[in-house]
DNA sequence: AGGCGATTGTAGCGCTTGCTACAATAAAAA
DNA sequence: TTTTTATTGTAGCAAGCGCTACAATCGCCT
């Protein structure tokens, strides 16, 4: 009964790599199962429904984001704290993460308009994405956890700036914060 | 030939209003019509197309929005740009501008998507926050526009780990954040 | 009054959506 | 082998989508 875990992933994987092209926003049964070789008929059947199909989707999404900062940043502790956040900003306006930011909107958005399991998702990429980032800090950091957030949440006020064409005032707080930070008590 | 003037804003109006309510990535032509007492029919014939609406609609939005926040904010300079940084915060956070900031993310999903029109919509956007935001800061702030762009990026990112259910973590980044800017140099 | 262009209603086309009814096949249990 | 169970293919439904063909209506100009 049901379908083999290795098959599960499989499908997963496909997914997630179609979604990542086309978006998350306007993904529809068909569509996706014809990136992983099957029908919509199956997708249903093994998952229920679409929102079961999405879930486990958001879900997979979730688990592997972190895996993939660090498979992209090599491990180990920035000097400053501005350093980091350089480094980190660097990272994600990398052109090869440009389809995990669209999703990332499109997660943000569907959370905003009040689907749990979207809101659910990005609570945990946001938790992950936190502790990860906490342990890139310089060591010793005074209050890694407070700077850490703090980092994170300008981070994402530079993709939100970035995709609405801002990125030049991005530029300037990114400068400006990393300074105030690096010179706070 | 064409709309009168006044009743193009009427319908601009009662569409922005609908899109509150119901959010714009999903806003399908009838619905937009049946909220302002026409058709789809009528929409289509006045604006063109469907992009023709939601451009006209986009550009009233961003025109709209930085007058919303005169409205919203008593005009006038904060004490400390800490303190500017906490209005406008308890402002955006403000149940009233719940629908907004649900257009707003799927502004940036959509721009994100590759659409220009949401794009150049969410440019203007941030360009009327910014300078707003500039004419808030206490009078004589060092680098004003620098401050601004700070404050604003990390208020985008507010909005952001708000919307993915980490508001917690956004309160520790303005508090930091805060208190590193007010003690800058 | 008569024509004429601007505006609107009705109806519907072709397409995509999530999902399902039904039947065929494959695999496992008896 | 027979029977049952799990899986899959085919076909299609009802609803919604953007958009259009066609005809009726309205107000204006001569």
């Amino acid at each position: 009964m049901g379908l083999s875990e290795a098959r599960r992933a499989e499908w997963l994987n496909g997914m997630a790599q179609h979604v990542l092209r086309h978006g998350l926003a306007h993904a529809s049964l068909r569509p996706l199962a014809q990136a992983v070789g099957t029908s919509d008929r199956m997708l249903i059947y093994h998952f229920g429904s679409k929102d079961g199909v999405i879930g486990a989707l958001l879900r997979h999404l979730a688990a592997g984001f972190v895996a993939g900062l660090e498979a992209a940043l090599p491990p180990g502790r920035a000097v400053t704290v501005q350093a980091c956040l350089a480094e980190v900003v660097a990272l994600l306006r990398d052109p090869g993460m440009a389809g995990y930011l669209r999703i990332w909107l499109d997660i943000l958005a569907a959370a905003a308009a009040g689907s749990a399991a979207h809101r659910a998702a990005g609570q945990d990429i946001m938790a992950g994405f936190a502790t990860w980032l906490e342990g890139r800090l310089p060591e010793g950091t005074e209050g890694a956890a407070d700077v850490a957030a703090a980092l994170l949440t300008l981070i994402e006020g530079v993709v939100v700036m970035d995709s609405a064409g801002q990125g030049a005032l991005a530029d300037r707080a990114v400068a400006v914060v990393g300074a105030a930070l690096g010179a706070r008590p």
